[in-house]
DNA sequence: TGACGAATACTACAACATGTAGTATTATGT
DNA sequence: ACATAATACTACATGTTGTAGTATTCGTCA
């Protein structure tokens, strides 16, 4: 329905969302106990996790369903891959503001990335591999 | 301060950016008009532009000041240009999701940008050019 | 130099998202 | 059917954005 952009995520969604990628099928509780595994945060409720996730269900960004095994707890997994996620948000970010000088953008983060020799030569071969196509 | 990602900006807000980064010292009439130029949209009003410049120049994106011949209009400007916004905003993408992984990074934005050969090409020649130094 | 028009500053407000969590209701297993 | 655990529903403070009105200030021209 909408765009579901990681960036978009809050704080809280966002930390749930990598526990969910992480894990796949898992319930409030899991989460919850991830979540609240951090000793220096302080801990969040049960109900709070729910509520996010809950949202996060009707931002498209979670499906639930319930197991014989699951009891009375639902489990829930992504809706999309964290890696497809990435994608979209590239491309959205792309197809907003890219329309210019791309080259330009490239040259940016050449200079902003501090990439090493390696990294250099890794990145020369995606080029070379993509003009061939 | 604040991360200043493209992502953050509201429609508005965006729009007025993509104006200024075209113009680069404008003033609040200026993108008015060119903000109301589009007869499909009700014409905004000055104050609500002003306002959302104001809003930007306090999150960091723009600055102003005063020249002799604007009279008592403030000039507005850009304080980064638009492909270093661009850069930072998919450098955070990649930092938040990526876990910093710059070659994946710019596998992600070959993969998105659909550059043609002649681009990839001066990129490979930026790409030499870093290697050398 | 004072008045007028234009511009900015300040204030307001509704809508929405998010973090946070309490209370009410429902489902499960024994 | 009861206790336990889970979900559903509701609430609320905070922050952002779009939107714009009113108050104040600035610059220029007569």
């Amino acid at each position: 329905m909408a765009d579901n952009l990681l960036n978009d995520l809050g704080e809280l969604q966002r930390r749930i969302m990598e526990i969910i990628w992480q894990w796949e099928n898992v319930s409030v509780q899991d989460v919850l106990l991830e979540l609240n595994a951090d000793p220096e945060r302080n801990p969040l409720a049960y109900t709070t996790v729910l509520t996010t996730m809950q949202r996060l269900e009707k931002a498209g960004w979670l499906t639930h369903r319930r197991t014989e095994a699951s009891g009375a707890a639902y489990l829930y997994s992504p809706v999309r891959s964290k890696s497809e996620s990435i994608g979209d948000s590239f491309r959205s970010l792309a197809d907003h503001f890219l329309s210019g000088d791309k080259t330009l953008l490239f040259q940016h983060l050449l200079e902003e990335t501090g990439l090493n020799d390696q990294e250099l030569t890794e990145i020369r071969k995606m080029i070379a591999k993509r003009r061939k196509s």
